[in-house]
DNA sequence: CCAAAAGTGTTGTGCTTACACCCATGT
DNA sequence: ACATGGGTGTAAGCACAACACTTTTGG
């Protein structure tokens, strides 16, 4: 049918259309008991004074994970050689239905989870950085374009599954860290109560996981830092409404 | 550092060097034994006469998945409505590591699962096919390039850890299958052994992997087919040597 | 003095594992 | 007849959930 190996499938490296090939950024924390995002009133990016995802273009020197890096710098201000950065997912839209009606667009997503206490410094680009609380955000939040409230909802599902079976949670804090803070995280990733005791032993016993820093009595909290494993085992699942 | 508003992190759809944009499609099938990907000796995108993967360029009237579907149907003839097709990740080298050195390349690569009895269709584009096992592919495979080599680690990779919690493993079968053959999937993917009993319980326990379509006695083995269910609940864990 | 948070202990339940056993088919 | 594959049963072991209890800190 569309076997067309002339025009369509065929892909030398020449007659291609100009492509903008653009890196958004996801980045993540949670403040103030919830899930919350990070986007930018950036004029360039994003015209009409709506907001959207951070991000930019890949320079000429760089792979695209290196761009999403150097971002993820430009948008933060401090080094994230601690933080977790991922791929989330490439978005191209057909031609017909681009902003522009005309010309390709390629948007590849990055999700980075940010703990609290690192707050953007908006000086420098003349741009407004602002920590939205997801779960308003289609309520409450600023009016945003289409294809970004897909990529957020993106980046918080692969963020709530991730932390069932990975060490990412950990990444939501500054190290050093408390059991009960890490707990935090996972209450209010989940939107659900865990049960203090049990989730203790049950991260404390996988192996990797934590590192003891301070050993706390009944009293005191212990304090732990992030060991080398990514993925815990057995995982963590969700107590309530697990996917089927 | 890199706080260059002007020039790097700029990205007003104008100024866009010509980007090669094309499609990448891993096809994994249970063939012999084993996990095995499908190759294609494609001069027009592989030039020099090495295999690569079967893919394309994406059409001006459609988005990045539709263009993988319909990409999927001209390397297999077939169409895959039942199958499992996903994005598994974009690939943008730096320009100045490219074939040609000069123009900017992104691959966005998707990972299909294919049944056995199901095999391509290789004359109307003067294109081979194969597959090839996986296991082999570095010691006695064909010449790859090192993006495909990358690209089809990645796509083993993410089928080895879906099958654990998601019930893509079906898709390698056609309906209606057995038990033993859902079974033998697992074995050829993971390289392990299953025990068989404790195995049809944990799937057909499972709600809403499989539904019963023919119940077997104890000699004749029951007939399956798939599920609504698109993860499976509790997760198949692989027996050895889990990730840490 | 009381509430909240963190650590420790205990017990029952449920699931998984491992193994044994049975039934039907095909060669 | 026997090997193979599929289905059923069961006992041991383990993990987890739920709850009670203690200790410290903070107001």
């Amino acid at each position: 049918m569309s076997l067309s190996p002339d025009m369509d499938t065929d892909n030398s490296l020449a007659n291609e259309p100009s492509v903008a090939l653009t890196v958004d950024l996801v980045i993540l924390s949670v403040r103030h008991g919830g899930l919350t995002v990070l986007l930018a009133k950036d004029e360039a990016r994003h015209p009409g004074g709506v907001w959207g995802l951070p991000g930019g273009s890949i320079g000429e020197s760089e792979d695209v994970d290196e761009a999403a890096d150097r971002l993820l710098f430009d948008a933060t201000g401090l080094q994230h050689s601690t933080w977790h950065v991922e791929q989330l997912r490439t978005y191209v839209p057909a031609v017909s239905s681009a902003p522009d009606g005309g010309s390709r667009s390629a948007t590849i997503a990055y999700i980075s989870f940010m703990p609290v206490g690192v707050d953007p410094l908006p000086g420098s680009m003349a741009e407004a950085f602002r920590w939205w609380a997801v779960d308003d955000l289609w309520d409450d939040g600023p009016s945003l374009a289409l294809s970004q409230s897909q990529i957020i909802l993106d980046g918080v599902d692969r963020c709530r599954s991730k932390l069932e079976y990975t060490t990412v949670a950990a990444s939501f804090l500054e190290e050093p860290f408390t059991l009960g803070e890490l707990r935090r995280v996972y209450e209010s990733v989940w939107g659900v109560k865990l049960h203090h005791s049990n989730f203790a032993r049950k991260l404390t016993s996988s192996p990797g996981y934590l590192i003891a820093e301070f050993d706390g009595s009944p009293g005191r909290a212990s304090l732990y830092r992030r060991g080398d494993a990514s993925y815990v085992m057995p995982p963590i699942l969700r107590p309530t409404a697990e996917p089927t």
